[in-house]
DNA sequence: ATAAAACTTAAAGTATACTTTAAGTCAAGA
DNA sequence: TCTTGACTTAAAGTATACTTTAAGTTTTAT
């Protein structure tokens, strides 16, 4: 193994994710790697950072489509740059924001729900179906 | 049907959970009913209101196994009263604090990251396990 | 050279939260 | 009375995100 490429067992013990899972995200076109000897996975440096950003998109509460298709958005022939990360950094950080104004409309509503008992369905926010199709995504 | 009992259709239509839905709480003991005529289940009125938390409590983020445990400490004879009700909410209410409070490090640390561009793995936060995994729950 | 560790694949298994299907029973209105 | 719609059950299907298993190959260390 030279500098830049990693067996899948090195790239799962530096990123924390687990090998099964590494070959899985392969599957679903969110990480790559080049054929080694034997058939074997290598995985380049710059794939370090994806993994770790995948990870990171997941703790966002994003799905691994969505992880995809954000990741879609990075160029196909180079490394990635700074730029081309904090263009989605940004983006993610815009649906956190929309993510904890959610909730925070949601516990306002629940203190409200404290001070009914719960007990006026017509008049609780919490028991409109909209209100909570919206809560819930 | 009298006043104080429904059907399964009339109880999905009210709460706006399919009946297929509420058949299945059934088997996770979310929910009870009675056997009326040709042994069809007969919803009491106070379940509406159990079926609604239930509803509340998955958009605040709880699995159906964490809000079966909520419910079980209402009481079993009585319908639950506004109090009963109310210590739900607010044990809930701070279980939406920390999900909160949760989010926004998170934002912080992603604005961090803009900042550094997600170019230094060991000196961003946001790629710390541990933080990972507290960011996940 | 040999044995252990690491790797390969496809397919099945796990968990959550339901929905759908199949085959049949029951209830309510014309 | 008859037909339609609502209901019943158990079992299988769906989606997400993986892990585990099985059977076999390759690499690495001694």
């Amino acid at each position: 193994m030279t500098d830049t490429f990693l067996t899948i067992g090195e790239t799962a013990q530096r990123t924390g994710v687990a090998a099964s899972a590494l070959r899985f995200y392969e599957t679903r076109k969110l990480v790559r790697s080049h054929r080694g000897p034997g058939n074997q996975r290598r995985y380049h440096r710059s794939m370090l950072r994806r993994i770790s950003i995948i990870k990171v998109a997941q703790s966002l509460g994003l799905s691994l489509e969505e992880i995809s298709s954000a990741l879609e958005t990075l160029p196909d022939k180079r490394t990635p740059t700074r730029r081309d990360w904090e263009k989605l950094s940004l983006k993610w950080r815009d649906q956190l924001d929309v993510r904890i104004a959610r909730l925070e409309k949601l516990r306002e509503q629940l203190s409200s729900c404290i001070g009914c008992g719960c007990l006026s369905l017509k008049r609780c926010a919490l028991y409109n179906p909209g209100d909570r199709a919206a809560a819930r995504g």
